[in-house]
DNA sequence: ATATTGATTGCA
DNA sequence: GCAATCAATATT
């Protein structure tokens, strides 16, 4: 096995299929000589110009453009004025697609959500655009981890309510052995027997 | 349930 | 220019 950093022909595929196989891979962030190493355990995919919940739906702007670009990219943007949010464009070029990275697990602990993630490894949008194929400040590893049958889980994306039909789209994809921690208790009203 | 927060976008 | 929107989170 010669390199294990991700390369570009591996986000070069399908935008589903490389979320998918996203899931157990490590996010390898080096900042100042420090390594910061976490196992991915949530990602969502954004699927194209006719996704409507994806970005590039509106068409190429200036924020969108680095998705129309080649894969392997970091597209990271600031959202709700306060969070970064970092994504790996996929596909080839013209096809605007990315894999939005959801949560980790870092040194044991669950960073989940992607607002969180980014503040841990201080992600932002100097990171935009960066080449993440190239092992430099930010990239991704396989490090052999294999899933069982029934590890996957596929679930609707969070906060697309606005995207209709394509809202409903199974394109989260979240390792079924990891507690959510933060959403357990959100609403008491709605918890109940079922 | 709601405050926070500022870039991005659409419309003038 | 200006108003609306937003792939979230912390707090009440």
């Amino acid at each position: 096995m010669p390199c294990k950093i991700l390369s570009r022909a591996y986000f070069n595929r399908p935008t589903v299929t490389v979320a998918r196989s996203l899931i157990g891979k490590y996010l390898v962030r080096a900042i100042e000589g420090r390594i910061l190493a976490g196992k991915i355990v949530e990602v969502e995919a954004y699927v194209g110009p006719k996704d409507k919940a994806c970005h590039a739906s509106k068409g190429r702007t200036p924020r969108t453009d680095v998705m129309f670009g080649q894969a392997g990219v970091a597209y990271v943007y600031l959202i709700y004025g306060m969070y970064h949010c970092l994504n790996v464009v996929t596909e080839r070029e013209e096809f605007p697609s990315a894999v939005l990275i959801r949560a980790i697990e870092l040194d044991g602990k669950l960073i989940d959500g992607p607002g969180r993630l980014c503040r841990v490894l201080e992600i932002d949008r100097g990171l935009n655009r960066a080449d993440l194929t190239e092992g430099e400040s930010l990239w991704f590893e396989d490090r052999g981890v294999v899933l069982k049958r029934g590890e996957l889980g596929s679930h609707a994306r969070i906060g697309v309510d606005y995207a209709g039909a394509w809202a409903k789209k199974l394109w989260r994809f979240r390792l079924r052995s990891v507690v959510s921690s933060a959403r357990a208790g959100r609403t008491k009203k709605q918890g109940g027997a079922g």
